[in-house]
DNA sequence: ATCTTCCATGAAAACGTTTACATACGTGCT
DNA sequence: AGCACGTATGTAAACGTTTTCATGGAAGAT
C-alpha cells in the first residue's frame, strides 16, 4: 500500500492540510464540526503521521538516547526498565547503544545519535571532560550517570556508593565485628574508588582505633576469592569482611569455606549491588541494595526536565541512596 | 550555536550541495580532490547530517525497533546484547520499547515506533496473528521471537525447546533414571509448552514403559518447591526431576533438602534455562542452555536480510538450539 | 580540426510536515 | 448601515537532505 500522507486525509476530509494538522495536534483554532471530520477522515485511512517529516520542521525528534557500557544482567535490565517506563509516560522513544568498552567505539557510537535524539543519557567509563566537550555538542542535554566528572557543566547522577559502604561498615560494627577488611574494587572504576572512600571515612569516624584493611580486587568472583585467601593469611584474621561487590563476596566466601571455617560463626562477610545470586547462596548473603530502577528513572526524569526548559534549569549534581539489606552472612541473628 | 546544514559545508568548500552529498555519501560521481575539500569542509565544521532530512527523502531510518514484554535480567541483557551487536555491525540503530504487559499496552507500542523504524523485532505472548494483521502494517519488515504464531505470513524465529527438553531426559535415561518426573511451566507459555511436549516426547520414545509424570507450575520458585513437596507425595517417587525453567528447579531443590533427601543421591534434578544462580546453588544445576546473544544476533540478521531484499525472501521459520550443561544436580558424576 | 563520449558539477524538485500569514466571514458595536 | 474585530480556514514557505536532469568541458576518435 501506497503510503498514505497528511494530503490524503485533507481530501478525504475535505479541508486543508492545515486544517488537519490543526486538528491532530493542538486540536485549536479549529471547529469542532472540523475536528470530527478529520479525525475521522485519518482514522479511516490509517493515517500514520511521517515521524522524519515532523522531526524535520519541528525540530524534535521526541527520542532521548542511552549510550552505556558492556553491562552485566540485572543492573542493566533493571536501569533499562526505569528509563524506560520514565521515557514512555512522556511519550519520549528510546534510541539505545550498549555493550561497546573503549573510549573509541562510545565515541563513535555517540556520534551516530546525533541528530537523532533531543537528549542523551550517558553511562560509561570512558566519560570524562574532555571526552564530552569534543562528542558532544553543548546544544545537546546530557545527564551522566555514575560518572566522576564534576565539571557542573552537566548534569550528573550518582549512586551513592559512599553512604552505602559507610553504613554497611557502621551495621558491621553494630553486630560486634572491629576488626573489618574491605576487598576493593578495579581501580579507575568511580563506583568502586567511592566505595572504598566510604569504607575508610566509615571507619576512621566510628572504629578510630582501627586501620584501615583493603585488599585490592577487580569485581570478580576469582579476585574475591584471591582476596579471601590473603586475608586468612593476615597474623590477626579479621572477624569480618566487606567485598566492594557481591560477586567478589562470593569468591570470597568460597575461599572461607575451603579453608574450613563457617561463614558467619568465623568470619562475616557482607557485599554491595544484590545481585540475585545474594538471595541463594548459603548463607544468604548481607549487602547493600541499589534501586536500579530508581536510577534510571531519576535520570529520565532529569533529562526530561531539561528538555523541557534548556536554558533555564542549571546542571545539577543529584545522588541516590541505597538500603542495606541484612541477611545471614554477617552473622546479625546468631549473637 | 546554530546547527550547520549542508549549505555551510558547501560554502566552505566552494561547491555545490549536490556535490558535498555526493562526497559525503557514496563518494562516487566526485573528483578525489574536490571530495577531500568537502570533507576537510564538513570536519572542520563539525557537520553533521540531519537524520530526518535524510530519512524523509531517503524513506529509510536505518533504525529497527525492538518491541519486548516484561523481560528478566540476564535474559534481557543477554537478548539486547545480541541484537545491539548485530545492529552496529550493520550501522542500525536500535529503538527499544520494553516492559509492557498486556495487549493494549503492546499495542500503543507498537504504533508508536510506526514510522520511525525500518523493521521490528517482536517478543511477546501477546501477539498473535490477529493482532499483526490489526497493528502491523503489512509493508513493515518484522520478525517474531519465540512466537505460537505459524502464520507464515511472518518470519519467526524460536529456541529449540522440545529437542532441548527431549535432550535433557534422554541424558537422565542415560544416567540411569527411569522415573523421570516433569514440572511444567504456565499453560498459556510457548516456551513452556514447547519443553513440555519435549519432554512427553522423549519420554514416549526413549522410555516407553515409563508414563509420563507431570506436575504444573508457574515457572515461579514457590511453584517449583510446591511441586517438590507434591512429588514426595507420591507413592513411588521418581528419580529424576525436570523442572522447565530453573527458578523451578530451585524451588524444588528447597523442597527435597527441607524433606531430607540429598540432591542427586537420593534424587536427581535438572532445570532449564541456565541462569548464572543454577552455578552457585549447591548442588550446581544441570541445565538447558539457550544461547540467548545469538538470539538476539540471528533475529537482527534476518530482520537485516529482509530490509536488503524485502519481497524476494519468503517468511520463513528457524529455529534456534540449546546445548545441555552438566552440572552436579543430576547425578552425572557421582554413578 | 571536428565530432562524439564521458563525467564532474550545479540547479532544482521532491519528501511530508508545521506554521506564519493572508483571507473571508460572521458578530457586535456605534 | 457601517465599522472593527475575532476566528476558522486556506496558501505557501520552510525544514535539510537526496537525486534527477541539464550543462559544460575535457579527452579520445575520426
Amino acid at each position: 500500500m501506497a503510503t498514505i500522507t497528511i494530503k490524503d486525509v485533507a481530501r478525504e476530509a475535505k479541508v486543508s492540510v492545515a486544517s488537519v494538522s490543526r486538528a491532530l495536534n493542538g486540536g485549536t483554532g479549529v471547529t469542532e464540526e472540523t475536528g470530527q471530520r478529520v479525525r475521522e477522515a485519518a482514522a479511516k485511512l490509517h493515517y500514520i503521521p511521517h515521524a522524519a517529516a515532523r522531526m524535520l520542521i519541528t525540530r524534535r525528534s521526541n527520542t532521548i538516547g542511552a549510550l552505556l557500557p558492556d553491562l552485566y544482567g540485572e543492573f542493566f535490565s533493571e536501569l533499562i526498565r526505569g528509563i524506560d517506563l520514565a521515557a514512555r509516560a512522556r511519550g519520549l522513544h528510546l534510541l539505545i547503544s550498549s555493550s561497546h568498552d573503549g573510549v573509541a567505539e562510545a565515541a563513535a557510537a555517540l556520534r551516530a545519535m546525533q541528530g537523532r535524539v533531543d537528549g542523551m543519557l550517558i553511562l560509561s567509563e570512558h566519560v570524562d571532560a574532555a571526552f564530552l566537550r569534543s562528542n558532544l555538542p553543548e546544544s545537546l542535554p546530557a545527564v551522566l550517570l555514575n560518572s566522576a566528572v564534576k565539571n557542573s557543566a552537566y548534569d550528573v547522577l550518582n549512586v551513592d556508593n559512599v553512604a552505602g559502604a559507610s553504613a554497611m561498615v557502621r551495621h558491621l560494627l553494630d553486630v560486634g565485628h572491629q576488626r573489618i577488611a574491605f576487598i576493593a574494587g578495579p581501580e579507575h572504576n568511580f563506583d568502586a574508588r567511592q566505595r572504598d572512600k566510604g569504607y575508610r571515612a566509615a571507619m576512621a569516624r566510628y572504629a578510630p582505633k582501627m586501620t584501615a584493611n583493603v585488599i585490592s580486587g577487580d569485581f570478580s568472583e576469582e579476585s574475591g576469592y584471591r582476596a579471601g585467601l590473603e586475608l586468612l593469611r593476615q597474623k590477626t584474621r579479621p572477624q569480618a569482611v566487606f567485598a566492594a561487590n557481591d560477586m567478589m563476596a562470593v569468591g570470597c566466601m568460597n575461599a572461607f569455606k575451603q579453608a574450613g571455617l563457617s561463614v558467619p560463626e568465623d568470619i562475616a562477610l557482607a557485599g554491595f549491588d544484590d545481585i540475585p545470586i545474594a538471595r541463594y547462596i548459603a548463607p544468604t548473603l548481607t549487602t547493600v541494595r541499589v534501586r536500579i530502577v530508581d536510577l534510571g528513572r531519576t535520570a529520565l526524569e532529569r533529562l526530561a526536565a531539561l528538555l523541557e526548559a534548556p536554558d533555564q534549569s542549571p546542571a545539577s549534581a543529584q545522588t541516590l541512596g541505597c538500603e542495606i539489606v541484612v541477611r545471614e552472612s554477617c552473622g546479625a541473628n546468631v549473637r
